[in-house]
Order: structure tokens, then C-alpha cells, then sequence
DNA sequence: CAGAATCCCTGCGGATACTG
DNA sequence: CAGTATCCGCAGGGATTCTG
């Protein structure tokens, strides 16, 4: 059997336990929500963006939904936020080293989902 | 800049329109709802399995969500699912070669969530 | 400019019961 | 054994308004 490493830890009821414990579950946790991976993908394509030009590059996100992925993309430690005390503010956001470290494996998925679009289609 | 030939496309609301232009939403709409990974997971470790005994090993789902994961993947294309026209039935579920691709990716993904549960706790 | 507060709604998934 | 049928609750996310 291939791939005999990956541990594929289930509680009784799917709890934040699991999510704990499989790193699948968890990283999906990270990156699944509706708007995580457009914020991701922005960041790495223009290195450091403001608030509200990440806000204009991806439409039809609010404020809420903006401001709660990147306090979460922040908490996990795939975003950096710099903020400037100055009036008007200036906040800017970026990818650290572990945002950057899951590049590949998008990219892995990127590929996979490419050529089941093509056959699905 | 890396991973340059990643294309991102996003539509003004975010659309089922975006989430089949981008393979990487659209791999996620086929593997990212909550059952999905832990069903493909048990499929990939005992290749063949019938229904009762994939629900008995996936604690808490229930006839709906199973029936319901099962059928979106094996219209995805990830998993077979082989009917045995007697009485009692009798119906087993294995993974594809499109689903058995699918494993080096979560491989992948694994390995960063691995990593990244080591840093956060 | 970069958010926070408030209210609201849809739809994913759960619970229970039933059947060819 | 392998599912359907029905009903229901909640949380993720939307729309709008406001502010240091």
C-alpha cells in the first residue's frame, strides 16, 4: 500500500479534535474558507498589499469576510501584517515563509484539478 | 516570481462560474466538504469497500452524507462504485486512478499541516 | 484608510424514520 | 444491505451602516 504514513486520525463526532490531530483536516481548516485561498493567491502574486487594494483586487469580498481571513491567515502564520501608525493608517499585508512553504503543494492541487476540469468537461 | 503559471481567475461574486475556471477552487468544491477526505482516505486503505462497513469506519456520518459524498465523487470521477444485482444487495466503493492521483497532492498538504501543528501548539 | 457593529439569510449538514 | 424521505437547526457568510 502506497502513501502508508499519512495518519488519518477520526473522533466519534468529527470534532475540532480530529481537526487537531489531522493534519489534512487542519490545513483545510487554514485554507478552505470561501475566501482564504483568492487572499493567499493575491498576496503571493503582488508581495506586499494594502487592505484595501486586496479589498479591490478581489471582488465582492466585505470588509468582514477580508478583515476575519487575514486575523485567521495571521493566527496561523501564513500572513504578516504591518501596520503603519500614521493618519490616514496604512496597513500593509504579505506572505511569510509558511504562506510561501504551501505554494507548491497549490500547486500540486492546481495541476490535479486542471486535468479533472478538462476530463469532466 | 515562483509559481508563475498559476492562473487565478476570479469573477466579480465569486460565482460557480470562477470555481470552474480555477482548478484549484474546483478541486476543493470536489474534495473540500466535510466527509469527502475521510472517505477517500478509507477507500485508499482498503481499496474495496462495501457501504455498511465504510459507514461503520467513518464514525458519525450518516446515510444521507455518505450516499450523498459518495455519489458527488464518483460523478467527480474519483471513486467506482460496483452494484451486485442479488438479494440482500450488495454495493463497493474503490478509488479511481483520478482518486488515487489525488494522494501525492494530500501527501503534500499533509506534510505542510504537519509542520505548520508543530509551530502552533 | 482600515476596519467594527449590527442584522439577516441561505444551505450544509444533522436526526429520525422508512423501504425495495 | 444499501439506501430515501422529511424535517430542522445552526453557522458561515452577506448587506448595510458607522468610525478612529
Amino acid at each position: 500500500m502506497k502513501n502508508a504514513t499519512i495518519q488519518y486520525p477520526i473522533d466519534s463526532n468529527m470534532t475540532n479534535i480530529n481537526k487537531q490531530e489531522c493534519p489534512i483536516l487542519y490545513a483545510l481548516q487554514i485554507i478552505g474558507q470561501k475566501w482564504k485561498l483568492p487572499i493567499l493567491w493575491y498576496l503571493h502574486e503582488q508581495q506586499t498589499t494594502r487592505y484595501n487594494e486586496l479589498k479591490r483586487r478581489i471582488p465582492g469580498i466585505t470588509n468582514i469576510m477580508l478583515t476575519k481571513s487575514l486575523r485567521e491567515l495571521e493566527e496561523a502564520g501564513l500572513v504578516a501584517r504591518h501596520a503603519y501608525e500614521t493618519i490616514p493608517p496604512k496597513v500593509e499585508y504579505s506572505l511569510t515563509d509558511v504562506g510561501l512553504n504551501l505554494l507548491p503543494t497549490l500547486n500540486e492541487l492546481y495541476k490535479w484539478g486542471e486535468t479533472q476540469m478538462k476530463k469532466n468537461k
